[in-house]
Formats: structure tokens, C-alpha cells, sequence
DNA sequence: TTCAATCTTGACTAAAAAGTAATGATTTGT
DNA sequence: ACAAATCATTACTTTTTAGTCAAGATTGAA
């Protein structure tokens, strides 16, 4: 269970533009150096984040691409679903409740996990927002204090 | 975010060893009819799992695998980590504490999501058993009884 | 002892994901 | 109008992951 590149980088470059003031943009180029990707790679990425409505961009000198809404409106769950669309859809239909889908059907002990597992992480990204990763402290200290930050926001509550 | 084929299909090959009562093995054209992939595919992972503890072989007539150990010992915690052995390794060591080994260096505003994540999903995985996968109902009454189960043992006390 | 069943292992092939390149379209400034 | 900067889109290449194959080793049974 890791984290795609694409999902990785994504979340990255969106990071980048929730860094910016009010006003400012960054292209392609910036963007790619400030993450250590190619331009052409970030292009990608912010292709599929313009089509999702999460950027807008201005083409031309001068242009550059920025947030489409405030950092505070957007949640990181939203963001991994579309940068990884099919987070669930491999792993047996069944999530949707159509059993007879999978090729499991009437075996599947796993099933109850690959759902559950899915379920805790989409909650725990569902309560990140994108302005709350803003910031490039490194030191070790600020890092892990954030770290638990991250945390406590993160673990759900008992039922 | 998502298991990898090779997580999904270790997991529900152990399943099924975690299925069979005591003195009884399963060889590997069986595991692979079950799981519907083929015999080559599940040695390899057999192969892994057996290399790692979790399961003991047999060789020539009337021989099979079988866990090595009872299924309530064994956590998903321990099955997934042998399967997908990279799974933080590769964004940034940082995790361990060193923080430059890390290509984002002082600019790395996501470090802490991923970090978070990762310990959610340990933690949830830690918490089930292999005991806890065996039976194969199939209902969706049944599911959805098991995922609610699954649910409530995942999800981890507040701190 | 010999044969058939079975696991073991490493090399090979195929598929998927990641990343690159190239061409075209739009905007701004002169 | 023109040139330069910049995004948009599709095709291509590389790398990684997944899956297959084949030759070898071990065991049990006749």
C-alpha cells in the first residue's frame, strides 16, 4: 500500500500554488524545478489538475497556473481521487455493493479489509486541507511537531 | 493510494492456508484455482511468504504449503511489509529521522501526510489477524456485516 | 529403484506506470 | 502583425511491476 508517483507529485505542485500569495502564479518551469520533476512532467500532472477544476491557467507570457479556490476548500481526498482514479475500482467492484462483479465472488476473505482500509484512508485525507500543508520548515523539530499535528487531525474517532 | 497486486494476492493465498484445518496442506495448482491466477504466479509468491516465515512447504506427492504458525499470531501488519517491502523506503528516509537524504529538503510541505498515512494504515493492519479473514460467506448481508467488524477494529483510539 | 508429484529458482516476457518529446494553440508586448 | 512565452494534447520511450516458463531438486509410493 504506497502512494503512486502521480499522487505524489500532484499533491506536490498543488502545494507549490497554496504557497503563492494572492495574485501570483507559477509555470511549468517553476513548478518543475521547485519539485525536481521535468517540466514536461509537471505539464502532465497539471493537466489533469486543470481538468479537475482544482487550477486555473493563463497562457502567454505572464502566464502561469494557479489555485481555482481557496486552499482552505480544498481537501486532499478529493485531490488522491482524481490523480489515482482507480484507488478502488481494480480491487472487485464490490465496494459498490455489486458482488456479482468480482471474480471472488463467495471466496473473497480479504474483501472486508481492502474496503475498510480504503474507508480510514479517504476519512483520514478528507479532514487535510490544502492550506494546512502550507509552510517549508525542515528542521528536524518543526517536521515532527507538524508530523503529530497531521496526526491528531488524522485519526478518526472511535465509533 | 492502493494495494499492490502482489499485497492483494499474498494476502488471500495465506488466507486460504488460514482456512484448512490442522494436518491438511494445499499445493500450488490448488492455491492457484482458488485465487484464479495461475500456478507459476502463486509460487512466486508462495515463495516470498515461505522465505519470510509465514508459511512452511512440503515437496513431492501429498505435499503442499501450510501456515507456519496459528493464523491468530499472524498480523496483516507483518504480511504486507514482506509483500511490498518498499512501501516508505521510497519517499524520502526522512521517515527514519534523516532528513537529508531527502531530494525536497526544506520544502517538502506533504512529508507529513505521507508519514501520517503510512502509520494509520500500520496501525489499522496491525490490529486484524489472519484468524480474523477465514470463512467465505458472500451474501451482502454478510459483507457488509464483516466490513462493519473489520471497521471497528481498524479504526484507532483517539490520542 | 524408479516414477510421478511437488516445491525451488532464476531467467524470460508482458503489461502497466512513469516520464519525455514534439507539435499545436493562445496570450502578451512591441 | 509579429515574435516570444506559455499552456494543451497526443504520441512515444523508459522503467517498474506483474506474470510465465523451464530446468533442477526433493519427496513419497509402487
Amino acid at each position: 500500500m504506497k502512494i503512486s508517483s502521480q499522487e505524489e507529485y500532484g499533491l506536490r505542485c498543488l502545494v507549490q500554488l497554496a504557497n503563492l500569495r494572492d495574485g501570483e502564479s507559477l509555470t511549468l518551469p517553476q513548478i518543475a524545478e521547485r519539485e525536481g520533476i521535468s517540466a514536461a512532467n509537471a505539464g502532465k500532472l497539471m493537466w489533469l489538475l486543470n481538468k479537475a477544476g482544482f487550477v486555473h491557467s493563463t497562457r502567454g507570457t505572464k502566464g502561469g497556473y494557479f489555485l481555482s479556490r481557496p486552499a482552505e476548500d480544498i481537501r486532499l481526498s478529493e485531490i488522491i481521487k482524481v490523480l489515482d482514479e482507480d484507488v478502488m475500482n481494480k480491487h472487485c467492484d464490490s465496494y459498490t455493493g455489486v458482488l456479482d462483479s468480482c471474480v471472488h465472488n463467495g471466496d473473497c476473505g480479504i474483501r472486508p479489509v481492502i474496503v475498510g482500509l480504503h474507508e480510514i484512508v479517504e476519512n483520514a485525507l478528507s479532514r487535510i486541507t490544502l492550506a494546512q500543508l502550507v509552510g517549508t520548515e525542515s528542521s528536524v523539530d518543526t517536521m515532527f511537531h507538524k508530523i503529530q499535528g497531521i496526526h491528531r487531525i488524522i485519526e478518526p474517532q472511535r465509533v
